[in-house]
DNA sequence: TAGTGGTCTAGACCACCGC
DNA sequence: CGGTGGTCTAGACCACTAG
C-alpha cells in the first residue's frame, strides 16, 4: 500500500489515504472480511493525527466499503450472497400450493428463512396508502407488520394494508395468515387478483430503519410499494417493504409490446 | 430547536446534536432548501467544540439530510421532483413513433432533456455482460456509452452493449441512432424484439460515479441492468444504467398469473 | 472583509475486545 | 492488561462566498 501523502497535491491528506486504502482493496492486497491497518498503525504510516485518519476511515465507511468493530479494528466489507425476488413470485400455482410470495424467492435459493410479526390487527391508514388504496384518509385498515430473517440477518420490513372491510373476520387479521399467504385469503373473501404494480425506490435508511435491519454505516436501503389489484382494477391490498439494498436484487420481465 | 445536551444519558453528545436538528427538520421547524445554524452557532448554542458539531453535521449529511455548500452555510436538502421509469417505455408503439424509451418518461413529466454521448463504437466485451449477452469473453461488441441529463443536471449514466454481428453497418454504430433509438435499428436489423429483464440493485457509487452524477455525499444509485431478447429468446442488447436514486422511481407491472 | 465550511494538529479520556 | 476504535477539546490555518 502506498504510505505517502504528496505534498504539493491540493487533494487533502484524508482522501490521499482514503484513495491508497481504497487501492489496496481493489487490488486485492487487502481482500474482503480482512483487517486494514490499525488507526495507529496509518498514523505512523502517513505520519499524521488521528483527526485525519479517522476523516479517511470514515470517508470509507460512508461508501460502505469498510466496517469498524469496536475494539478489534476495522474491516474490509463482504458482500453476502444475493437473493433474487423473481417477478413471478405472485403466480396463482404457487398460491394454489400454499407458499407465500417470500417462500418462492426464499426456497429458490435453499435458504432458511424466518418471520418476526410485529403487529397485525387493525388501525388507521397512513395518508400515503390511503391514497394508493383508494381509501378515505383516516379510514381504518387492517395492519400486518412483520420482519424476515435469513438465519441471524435481518433483511427486509414489511407493513401490509388491507382496508378492513375486506380483512374483517378473515384468518389475514391472524397472526399466521394460512397457507398462501394473504393474497389466498383476499382471493377466498372473492376478490381476484387481477395485477400487481411495484414502485422502487433507494436511499438512505431512516435511523429506526438502520436498528431494525442491524444496517453498517454505508448501506442503502430499497423501498418497494406494491399495490394489489383484483380483476376490478380495484386495490386490495398495500404492502411498503424496506430491504437492506445490498442483499437484494428485484428482477423484472417487460414485455416487448 | 433543542440547544441542550443530556450530560446524564450515554448517547454521545455528536449525536444527540444530530437528533436535535433531525427533529427541527422532520417538525418543519428548518424546512427544506432552509439553512440550518452555522457551525460557530451551533458550537455556541451546544456548548461544545467545533469538532463535534462537525461530527453531528457529517452524519447527517451522510444520511443524506444535510447538504453543505462551502462559504455559505448547511441547508437541508431539497428532494428534485421525481422521474418515472414506466415499464410500458419498451413498447413498439412508442418505437414506431420515433421514440426512444427515454423520451417516454421524459416527455410524460414535461421535461426538457438532453443526451451526452461519451463513446460509440466496437470494443471487448466485459465478462460481467458477455455471461448475460450470451457471446464469448473477450469477443467484440457494439459500445454505447452517454449521459442523460435534465437541464444542468445529470441524471443516468447508461452504456448498451450490442454483438457486433447485430451492430455492423447500423446505425446503432452512429452517434445518433436515429428514430425509435437502438431498439428500432435491432428490429430494422431483423431481431423482433421479444421481452426484456430488468435487474434492480442500489448501492452507495464508486467515486468516479459521484463525480459524473454531481451526486452529493449520501446520495446512493441504482443500478438497472436489462436485457433485452428476441422472440427466439436471443439476447440482443444489453443495457447497463446507473441514476442517482433520489430522481428515479421504477415503476413495474406484474400479473396475478 | 467578515462569515462560512474544510482541513489538520496535539493531546486527552473512554469503551470494547482479547489475551 | 495492551491494543483497538469512539468521542471530545482547543486552537490553528485555509478556501470559498457575499456584501
Amino acid at each position: 500500500m502506498r504510505t505517502a501523502i504528496d505534498p504539493i497535491s491540493d487533494r487533502p491528506a484524508y482522501k490521499q489515504i482514503a484513495d491508497a486504502i481504497r487501492d489496496a482493496v481493489s487490488s486485492g492486497e487487502i481482500g474482503p472480511g480482512e483487517k486494514v491497518p490499525s488507526e495507529a498503525d496509518l498514523i505512523r504510516l502517513f505520519n499524521v493525527a488521528q483527526g485525519t485518519v479517522r476523516n479517511a476511515l470514515s470517508l470509507l465507511r460512508a461508501e460502505g466499503l469498510l466496517r469498524a468493530e469496536h475494539g478489534k479494528g476495522v474491516f474490509v466489507r463482504e458482500r453476502p450472497p444475493m437473493q433474487r425476488k423473481a417477478s413471478n413470485r405472485f403466480r396463482r400455482s404457487h398460491r394454489d400450493a400454499g407458499k407465500a410470495a417470500y417462500t418462492v424467492d426464499a426456497e429458490a435459493l435453499g435458504i432458511k428463512h424466518d418471520v418476526e410479526v410485529f403487529k397485525v390487527g387493525p388501525d388507521v391508514v397512513p395518508d400515503e396508502i390511503a391514497e394508493r388504496l383508494g381509501v378515505p384518509v383516516g379510514s381504518t385498515v387492517l395492519v400486518r407488520s412483520r420482519r424476515y430473517l435469513h438465519g441471524p440477518t435481518p433483511t427486509e420490513i414489511a407493513t401490509s394494508y388491507v382496508p378492513w372491510s375486506i380483512a374483517e373476520g378473515t384468518a389475514m387479521a391472524e397472526e399466521n395468515p394460512g397457507p398462501g399467504g394473504i393474497y389466498a385469503r383476499i382471493e377466498e373473501a372473492g376478490h381476484r387478483l387481477g395485477k400487481f404494480t411495484e414502485d422502487v425506490t433507494a436511499r438512505m435508511p431512516m435511523p429506526d430503519e438502520a436498528k431494525a435491519l442491524h444496517l453498517p454505516s454505508g448501506t442503502p436501503v430499497m423501498r418497494v410499494l406494491r399495490t394489489a389489484y383484483d380483476t376490478n382494477g380495484v386495490a386490495v391490498e398495500v404492502c411498503d417493504t424496506v430491504m437492506t439494498a445490498d442483499l437484494f436484487v428485484l428482477s423484472y420481465e417487460l414485455p416487448a409490446d
